[in-house]
DNA sequence: AGATTCATTTTTATAGATAATTTTGGATTT
DNA sequence: AAATCCAAAATTATCTATAAAAATGAATCT
């Protein structure tokens, strides 16, 4: 994606794996994640799987002290709400900078995008076309690291989505999508900037019995 | 800071040590940072080394072409404007939730920081003081993914500081932080966020003669 | 003379081994 | 019986060595 390390390089192949393992719930906060046993399971030395340690920290994924280990970075109710703020902020700021570059070919294709994640059977399908839908509209802003720390707090977000809405779970029709987007074609900039603003904060405080902090493992 | 293995490790420190040579200037844009050579320099292996440039990576200091190496980050004038937008947008959020914990006593040392500041002899000693005085009124806040962010983002804005004002330099007298202060000082926090988002993003187009993307070493 | 190919050299990436620190379990003491 | 201290085991952090990949440069061919 950002960085093609990330198919190319053993270290970046595991930094996916754990990454995508850590959002998904397989492992819930606080679990140790032990450099030999990946390195076993990788079939590689540990020397890549410190490096995948270390940018799992640095997306928030994971944290390491000194000497003690890694371990899968616990988000309680606080960090969620700061996570949604920043994303808001940010979106906002990527959208006003997207918004000139929006053709309305690239609006038919998130609305393409917007309808699969209405049909989608799971949590997982449908968090895919969101964070497709998401980023369709907000990459013509042509700011990468924007869109960089964008994907690292949607991917922090994905985590609480997984966690909250593991078992029962149904495809929400998305009106701020579609709002979002009538705005866009309307060229109301503000109004599709405020909507995507509530929106985010919206999904950073939905409900779900939330099973957050569960004990390591 | 935010991670004390930035001190305890060998890891750490050697990513502190090129953050810094980064950040001066001293390692221009583009110039390539071999491993073997800084595991030499620090009298390491090269593996804590690799763990560093991962680090340095994430911070957006370093960039890695897998098999080709890390280099440092070349900064263009968009990328400068990326991230003073950036923080423009981070520092305000990050103000409005500070701003009801922000003491009167927090205010004054802000205003000591800022005196420290404008009295400093080299660009050095000012951006130490110009970091300190945004830390100080946004730490409140509590958002500790805010503002590691924010920090990233500083520390991005100082490289591009220190590569225009190398030479000649005067401390000016920071009108700005005293507008912020003083409107903080009266409870006007949208006064005092729109001044501080217009301050960042001046910042972000300082003139300076700009030896920017020199060629690499 | 210019370009292309092949070998050399440099550099990165991984593996295997070592040192140091923390944790864990048991034994001893109060 | 509970708490504390000491020793063994597990784990992390680092180092040395090896393998693989790419850049460089020279020699040959057109």
């Amino acid at each position: 994606m950002k960085n093609s390390s990330t198919d190319t390089t053993v270290a970046g192949r595991i930094t996916r794996a754990l990454a995508d393992r850590i959002i998904s719930g397989e492992f819930a906060p606080g679990t140790k994640l032990r450099q030999d046993h990946f390195a076993e399971e990788f079939g590689a030395s540990h020397v890549p799987v410190r490096e995948a340690f270390r940018r799992l920290e640095a997306q928030g994924l994971a944290v390491s002290e000194p000497r003690r280990g890694v371990r899968v970075a616990s988000f309680d109710v606080s960090e969620i709400r700061e996570v949604a703020e920043m994303r808001a902020s940010l979106e906002v700021l990527a959208l006003r900078h997207a918004a000139p570059h929006l053709t309305s070919a690239i609006l038919d294709e998130a609305e393409n995008i917007n309808r699969e994640g209405e049909n989608a059977k799971d949590v997982r399908v449908w968090e895919d076309a969101n964070k497709a839908f998401h980023r369709i509209i907000l990459e013509p802003c042509n700011m990468p690291r924007l869109m960089a720390t964008i994907d690292d707090l949607h991917a922090a977000s994905a985590r609480f989505l997984f966690a909250g809405f593991r078992m029962e779970w149904e495809a929400p029709t998305d009106q701020d999508h579609r709002a979002i987007l009538r705005a866009l074609h309307e060229h109301q900039f503000d109004v599709a900037a405020a909507t995507l603003a509530r929106h985010v904060k919206w999904i950073g405080t939905k409900p779900g019995k939330n099973n957050l902090n569960k004990p390591a493992s």
